[in-house]
DNA sequence: GTCTTATACTATACCAATCAAGTAATGGTA
DNA sequence: TACCATTACTTGATTGGTATAGTATAAGAC
């Protein structure tokens, strides 16, 4: 018998929408951003220089260049982010996290791993760790 | 050394974005529906009389009341659906499936279960069948 | 019967993301 | 040098979802 492939994607589809929820509540919660928002700055925090184009950005948060334009607005406001100019391509505007923003980063991380253990506490480290794997397996 | 369980998170939230476009993208292109209708016509076609209440429907795909009132005008609209009167509870609305609505349901599924095989196609059935059963074992 | 509470929606306003179109800078080519 | 294609954005319209508030019905307490 060959394997229900569109049922695994189902339930991925089914599971993640819910999860999306739970860890978009109770990081909005307790820091006042979103999953999409905590995405970004950890893209930020983990690259060379704590700074990046926009277009990286997007791309490694898997959102359209309009999509970046418009959420880094209200988190240049309230001072998490930083354009960055002095780049030889007068096209590109460079993004930073600020210090500010590096300390919400942290602090919201274990907001998200407390979270994020809660979610994973039915499967025992063998099969989270064949689950990560699986995940990193999948065709995008 | 514990495990970062904030990474498995990102990981599935990064994964589930991308593949959900890239669903929604075949869906749309062959079908003219999303994941989302295409998951109310599987409730709809797996319930037992092909028939739910608004409510129930919104629970079964993580979706609120208001959501799925809005979702459903257009599928009526085009005949994927039918109102179903004739409840003892007069506030209730049932909501039937319809013969084209089962037919496109079922062209979907071929669409959808060819996509989700080349999405998993860098796992083995064994993989593919752990990966699922983590999935039923998350927390949401 | 009537009061209160709960349920099953529906409508409005809002929000987050996309797409499509536009702008400005860059780079390659005639 | 002038032109054209490409790139890195930004803006405006639209879509798909939520939250909140409202309406109608139901159900239980007294």
């Amino acid at each position: 018998m060959s394997i229900a492939y569109g049922s695994v994607m189902k339930s991925l589809w089914l599971k993640s929408t819910l999860i999306n929820k739970q860890l978009n509540n109770s990081l909005s919660y307790v820091h006042g951003i979103g999953l999409s928002e905590y995405m970004v700055l950890n893209s930020l925090f983990d690259s060379p220089n704590k700074t990046m184009t926009r277009i990286d950005l997007a791309e490694s948060i898997g959102r359209t260049a309009s999509g970046v334009t418009k959420m880094l607005l209200p988190m240049e406001k309230i001072g998490l982010i930083q354009k960055e100019s002095g780049a030889r391509d007068a096209r590109v505007s460079l993004v930073k996290i600020s210090k500010p923003g590096e300390r919400l980063f942290k602090d919201a991380t274990t907001t998200l791993d407390q979270s994020s253990k809660q979610i994973l506490s039915k499967l025992n480290s063998k099969q989270t760790s064949e689950f990560l794997s699986c995940l990193d397996l999948l065709q995008d």
